[in-house]
DNA sequence: GCAAGGTC
């Protein structure tokens, strides 16, 4: 028999449709597998949910009074299997047993590579003898799956060897951390609470809160601008200096001098605006955090959710290119179904051109719609998630329909008066065609026209004021630009992104109010000392680093063992920098953590 | 009880 291994249980499903011509699933220890005859024979494709094994101390390591965080700097985790993921164990040994050919046919990425690994490992406790061989995809068709499996290749042990790296630096480093700042105030602490640290949770909190305290130190500094209203010809226009005066007194002599002018420059230029790339995840949780206001994390639920029932592609992915095995015409033809059927089916008649972004992660294509809906359909379907479930649905399909619709078009419009002294300017937009903002709402930009008027005609001005303006502080950081600073310094994937922000709400370090992100006194009082004595630990290139250097094990061939040593050596200094202000650090704290016990309590 | 990464 061919067992077949699938990274969720959506692919195993695939694979069983493209491979067999028909399948029979069937339930085993409560998991999904796929039963078919392929090449002449048995076979059968189970999914996992990710990954199996994970790393772990040694249990008497794990007692955090005993054993002094720093002494985690000597100990080797040690892999074993999940809890979580037991059932899913248990059928794969089951299935294994009978084996003779296992195909692992996980995700074509790092992560992938690991499971395979753990899945390998798996078969031969139970089945020795079983042959193993790798198949890479890198879409789940049926031409690229047909063509994965008559080239089955081995698995990539470099590969595994970056993530099994990865995932004990970052347990060794959130363990030794997390335990010595827990440890440090564990007498103000409530019960069950602790103060994490992690070398992707962490930055994320550096970020908000360098922000936060830009903002507190920001000196206003108050400035002059000229306004005035602007006669030429027939029309009236608002108009305005570009330059900014530093008192009063200098901005009110040049505003005497202006009274009659000339227009220096009208122009009227077409302009388009483009329709947005095919969408990826944080971007979908950008979207729906700004115009939706619905928070990253519940946006990736729900769209899991909405994934499950069939209504939507699989929704974590980088890719911006829709793949050419895709058929954007059917996937239109099916949303004539559902509420955006007349959009739809206006594209089907008209044509189309799908934009296109520059990101292939390989392994799935942009979030599309994958079936047609009517709101009340998806209400009934999700109950009281209903109204979310809508919104997000909603939005992923007008943003898919928007990539294939044409670019919206304005004129761009610009008037600059010459009065001598100095120039007064307008610029205005009006819009052409609607284009893409007709279903993608959120992206339409205002009328504000401009009269017409040509270079050379006299103007006056009237209505001549000189007004008062401060200098604004940075704005808060809102939920959309923290993603977008995240994915700029690598923290995080895709995937991922969305839990390192509320990892940070659950600690109690930073809160999410209407879309913008406030630290709280303990986010502040650890980023702050963090920043003081081990700034390394907190710095938004932290996550990059490390990164980097797990690559080199791919790359170059890097010895795991020395990486580690070398990582290990480096943060234990790191570490030594905050046990000597110890003291300091858990003044720090402890202020913090009793001001919001008060707060609670009054 | 620690992390980040898969996926549910």
């Amino acid at each position: 028999m061919k067992l077949i291994v699938a990274e969720k249980r959506s692919v195993a499903q695939s694979i069983a449709k493209f491979l067999g011509r028909s399948y029979k699933s069937q339930k085993l220890y409560g998991v999904s597998v796929y039963r078919f005859n392929y090449g002449g024979g048995e076979a059968v494709a189970i999914g996992l949910s990710g990954h199996i094994m994970d790393f772990d101390f040694a249990a008497r390591q794990n007692v955090w009074t005993w054993l002094p965080p720093e002494e985690l700097f000597n100990a080797t985790p040690i892999l074993v299997l999940r809890g979580e993921t037991l059932k899913y164990v248990k059928a794969l040994k089951s299935l294994a047993t009978k084996a003779d050919e296992v195909y692992l046919a996980l995700d074509a990425d790092v992560e992938g590579e690991a499971i395979a690994y753990e899945t390998a490992l798996v078969v031969k406790m139970v089945n020795p003898r079983a042959r193993l061989y790798r198949v890479r995809f890198n879409a789940v068709t049926y031409k690229e799956i047909v063509s994965a499996f008559q080239k089955p290749t081995y698995i990539d042990l470099k590969k595994v060897e970056k993530v099994f790296t990865r995932m004990q630096v970052d347990l060794t480093l959130g363990a030794v951390f997390t335990r010595f700042l827990t440890l440090t105030v564990r007498n103000s602490l409530n019960k069950g609470q602790f103060l994490s640290y992690g070398p992707c949770q962490t930055p994320v909190l550096g970020i908000v809160v360098t922000r936060e305290l830009q903002r507190r130190n920001f000196k206003p500094e108050k400035y002059y601008v000229i306004k005035a209203v602007v006669e030429i010809g027939s029309s009236k226009v608002e108009m305005s200096a570009d330059a900014k005066f530093k008192t009063k007194g200098e901005a009110e002599a040049i505003a005497a001098t202006i009274k009659r002018g000339v227009v220096k420059i009208a122009v009227y230029k077409p302009h388009y605006v483009e329709p947005p790339e095919p969408l990826e995840t944080v971007e979908l949780e950008r979207r729906a955090s700004r115009w939706l206001g619905i928070n990253s994390k519940k946006t990736l639920d729900i769209a899991e959710e909405l994934y499950r029932a069939g209504y939507i592609s699989y929704p974590r992915t980088e890719t911006t290119i829709y793949p050419p095995t895709l058929d954007l015409k059917e996937v239109l033809e099916e949303l004539t179904a559902g509420e955006h059927g007349p959009y739809a089916l206006e594209l089907l008649r008209k044509g189309f051109k799908p934009t296109r972004g520059d990101s292939d992660d390989g392994a799935h294509p942009p979030i599309y719609p994958t079936k047609g809906a009517t709101r009340a359909e998806i209400f009934k379907v999700f109950g009281k998630a209903g109204g979310h479930a809508w919104a997000v649905y909603d939005l992923v399909v007008r943003h898919f329909l928007a990539t294939l619709s044409p670019p919206a078009l304005v004129e761009k419009q610009k008037i600059v008066v010459s009065f001598g002294k100095i120039e007064l300017s307008a610029e205005g937009q009006r819009t052409i065609d609607e284009g893409y903002w007709r279903i993608y709402p959120w992206e339409r930009q205002p009328e504000k026209p401009l009269p017409r008027v040509a270079p050379g005609e006299p103007a006056r001005a009237v209505e001549i004021r000189v007004v008062e303006r401060e200098t604004e502080p940075p704005p808060q950081m809102t939920e959309s630009e923290l993603l977008a600073l995240m994915k700029k310094y690598g923290i995080g994937t895709d995937a991922t992104m969305q839990d390192h922000i509320y990892t940070n709400i659950k600690r109690g370090y930073v809160k999410l109010v209407k879309g913008k992100c406030i630290p709280t006194a303990l986010g502040i009082s650890l980023a702050t000392s963090l920043f003081q004595y081990a700034p390394e630990l907190i710095e938004p290139t932290v996550r990059a680093k490390i990164e980097k250097s797990l690559n080199s094990i791919v790359k170059d061939g890097v010895s795991p063992a020395k990486l580690i040593a070398e990582i290990k050596l480096e943060f234990s200094k790191y570490y030594q920098n905050l046990k000597a202000k110890r003291e300091e650090i858990k003044k720090a704290l402890e202020t913090a953590l009793y001001s919001i016990q008060q707060q609670s309590r009054g």
